[in-house]
Order: structure tokens, then sequence, then C-alpha cells
DNA sequence: CGCGGTTTTGAGAATCCTCAAAACCAGTGG
DNA sequence: CCACTGGTTTTGAGGATTCTCAAAACCGCG
């Protein structure tokens, strides 16, 4: 279900300046200065293949990174095995944030599809808070994002049937996944097993075949070596969900 | 179910230097700088009634507020009307960062019992950022540590049975609550009632109250005007769950 | 061709739900 | 003091949802 391995530092440096994430219309404007001091506390890449496990719970790890590209999720596991995926991970997104601010991980971080992640080194936060409360504040931010999309999911998970859960998960990845561009073509591509989204709903393998049976059925999806959104609209309002709306974000 | 009104408003200040939180063992030491701002800061007093809504989806308040005393619980609704209550609220929890940091309330939080609140003035977080980098990060702490809450609920929700969900419920409640003196006496005595429980744990008022009779049979809990902990080792060890093991922690 | 991972199907069982009504209890007003 | 009220807890019963177990189908890959 994972491996360890397959980790690759890379020294070599995708320079700040020209970050591919940036231009984005979706992510804020950042001052030169600010961007130099981004580029300073940036130590490296770390490519991680597909299946890898990039952070593991319990562990004091000395880095917080960012998405570059790729896709993961987070998870935390019962004592007996069973697996519940907290949120997924995508580009711009901020990752380890958690472990570094409080110590230990509690949970753990897996790639769905090969992934680059921008390294930094947790103990220059505390300088980043000193000479940077603007990026400060950014972080925050996101910590606050993260949160709110907490807040989405544990709703959806506690009060929404299985059908309406299923919309309105894919519907949520799907929304996230343009905001960074990663629909290359027209539709969406998620590229997670069904597995993956039973441990997302909390639902059993079987049932949620079923279920997700049903969206294909209504049109509303294809599933085919992952999942195809064909009508984001269709699952926005199954689930009874606005979208998130989001504006312009920072990007660390 | 709540009520809008109720809302007393008192300048009469709380002294933050002697606060009754702070000389708790749970917080972490502040220096006289730190307290002079946070004082500062501060910009009131709110008491909310039992049944109180303290916060609404959807506002833009000008305030954030950190509890002095008493319960209370973040909550969100779906459009017809169902409930998830997303976590509990108590003395020296910061309460509305999410609304200050990303402009709208998302949730909604009530009062279980009447509160007292500290008032801040959310268009000052950005001076207190400024000034105050150590302050800046543990709102960062703050948050991450509600972030760390969340992904525990949605552990349990996801993946725990009704009765291992309600053990683990009101174990972790209690856990914080005596972490922050919440028990008088000996046995902590939680405000809620089932229909609280149940939009906790994503189940039926019916189902909860028999999952609840389970518990009480067992002898892990008294319920008796809210729910009276017993036996809270017991619960821990039927929700297969460690405590949250906190160390020290910031109190804005 | 065989293998492992993933998806699909069937069937019976457990969990959890809804509906409905009663019991209980503190507070209120007559 | 008592009847009434509203909120909360309790109980019963049938039904829907979701689960587990088991097996087959499918599919890319070596």
């Amino acid at each position: 279900m994972s491996g360890q391995k397959d980790r690759v530092f890379s020294t070599r440096r995708y320079p700040c300046e020209e970050c591919p994430l940036r231009p984005l219309p979706l992510f804020r404007e950042f001052e030169t200065q600010e961007l130099a001091f981004i580029s300073k506390f940036k130590k490296g890449e770390l490519a991680a293949a597909k299946g890898a496990t990039v952070l593991v719970e319990g562990s004091h790890s000395a880095h917080l990174f960012t998405v570059l590209s790729g896709w993961g999720f987070r998870y935390k596991l019962l004592s007996d095995g069973r697996r519940q995926i907290l949120n997924y991970v995508m580009p711009g997104d901020l990752i380890g944030l958690q472990g570094s601010i409080m110590g230990e991980m509690q949970h753990s971080i897996e790639a769905l599809s090969d992934m680059l992640l921008c390294m930094f080194q947790r103990d220059e936060l505390p300088e980043l808070y000193q000479r940077h409360p603007e990026l400060a504040y950014d972080i925050t931010w996101l910590a606050s994002r993260e949160e709110r999309m907490l807040d989405e999911n544990l709703l959806s998970i506690g009060r929404r049937s299985a059908l309406e859960r299923a919309a309105y998960l894919i519907a949520f990845i799907a929304d996230r996944a343009v905001g960074v561009g990663l629909n290359g073509k027209k539709p969406i591509e998620i590229p997670i097993t069904q597995q993956h989204v039973a441990d997302t709903l909390g639902l059993s393998l079987v049932h949620t075949n079923k279920t997700i049976r049903k969206l294909v059925e209504r049109k509303l999806i294809v599933w085919k070596d992952g999942c195809e959104v064909t009508d984001a609209k269709g699952l926005r309002q199954l689930a009874g969900w606005e979208g998130l709306g989001e504006g312009k974000r920072p990007l660390i």
C-alpha cells in the first residue's frame, strides 16, 4: 500500500523566480523581497514516486514542503489498520506544517502520483516569522484554509448520505484541481482508486463501488483508471454544495 | 435551538495581568512585554448566555475571541437543516480566527453554557504579526492544534464504530477539560445533551441514546443532566485512543 | 500465461435509520 | 399546589443503509 523508499533528493534548484505555479491567477502577487526570502528559505527539491510515503506519523521531520506538482493525500491509521484519508494535497499546498509547529507529525502523507516538492527547513520558520510578518500571516492563512476544508469534510462524512458524500468529494477535489491548472485536457482526471474514495468517505469498498456506479449511471463522472469529472455542476447540485469560490491565495 | 440575543457587552475589564487561566500549568509562560501587548490587544469582554450564538456562519465579524470561561461548540449546517458539530470550545481556545484571517465565517459557534469571552479586534491582527512574531507563531500553533483535533475527529467519525466513536468523543472532551481545570469536583461533567452527541458523531438521536446507554451499563460514564465521566481510562481503552498528551501551550 | 492490483457482483447479516409514542423532569402560570 | 409546557431521554418496531464474506471479472505487465 505504500513504499518508504523511492525518494530522490535533488539539489538542483527549480528557481523560485521561475516557479511554474506562481503565475497562475489563483495566487496572489508577491513582492520581490518576499520572493527573495522564500527562495533562500527553499533548501532543495524532493521527488517522491507514486506510492511513496512523504511524511510519516510519529516522525519529527526536519522539513516542510510545498507541492510543486503531483497529487498526494494525508491520512491517519487506527491501530488495527483502518485508514481514514483526511484530505488530498495538490500543487501549491503547504504540507508538514503541523509537524513543524507542534513537533511530531500526527498524520502521514503518501504520493498519489509522482510528486515534486519544494523543501524548507523547519527550524528556519521562526526566522521567517521574525523577518517577514506578511509571510507568517500567509502561513496562518494556509493553516486556516486547511482547517476550513476539514470542517467541510467533517460535515460531509457526518451528515451526508453515501451518494451525496461521493458527489461532494469529487466535486471538491475537481474544484481545487482546476484552480491550480491540473486539468490539462477538458475533463479533470483524478488519479485515485475506489479504495481511496472508500477510505475518504468512511465507507466500505463494496458499497463505495456501488455508489460510484450510480454517479456513473447519472453521467456525472466516468470511471476509467481513476475518476474523470464530466459534470461538475451536477455533482455540486447533488451534494448541495456551493463550490469553494476561493479568491486569491498565498503560495509559500 | 439557539438564540441570537442574550449578548451582553461589558467594557469592564478582566485585566490580563490577573487572568485566571494563565497561571494553569497547561499554559506556557509569557514575557511581560507580550502580556502587555495582549492586554492592549484585548478590547473588552463578551458575556454569552447559554444557547446564544456567538458567531454566525456567513458573517464578517470584526472580532475574534479567547474563551475565558464556559463551554461552546462549533458547527455547520446543511441547507436542509442537518447539523454537524465540528468541535467543542472551552477556556483558553481562540475562536473566530478562520473568519479573521480569511474574511467570512464558514461555521457558527454556540454557547453550551454561559460563557465569558475576551474580545479582540480583527484588524489589529496584522499589527500583532508585525510587532510580536512569537505571538504570531503562537496563533499559528493554535490553528495547527485545531487542525490536529479535526484530523482526529475525522478519523473517528469515518472509521470507528458508534460505540468507539462515543467513547472517543467523551474521552477526548474530558481530557481537554481537565487540562484547563474544568473539573471542579472529581468527575468531569460535560454540559451536553444527547442531541449534541448525535450531531457530533454523525448518528441519529435514537441510536446515540442506545449507544450511550451501553457506556453507562459498562460503568464508564453516568448520564445525568449531561455526561459525567467516571472511567476516563476505560473510555480511552474502548476507543483505542492514547489521549492527547499535550505539553505546554500558548494562550492569547 | 500467470500475477497482482482493481473493479464488479451476489447474498446474507449487522448496523443504523425513521417513525411514533411514552416517560421523565424542571419550570411556569393559574 | 397542580396542571401544563417544552425539552430531553427512553423504548419499540420495521425498514433502509451499509457491512462482511466470497468469488469472479478485468487488465496491464513481466
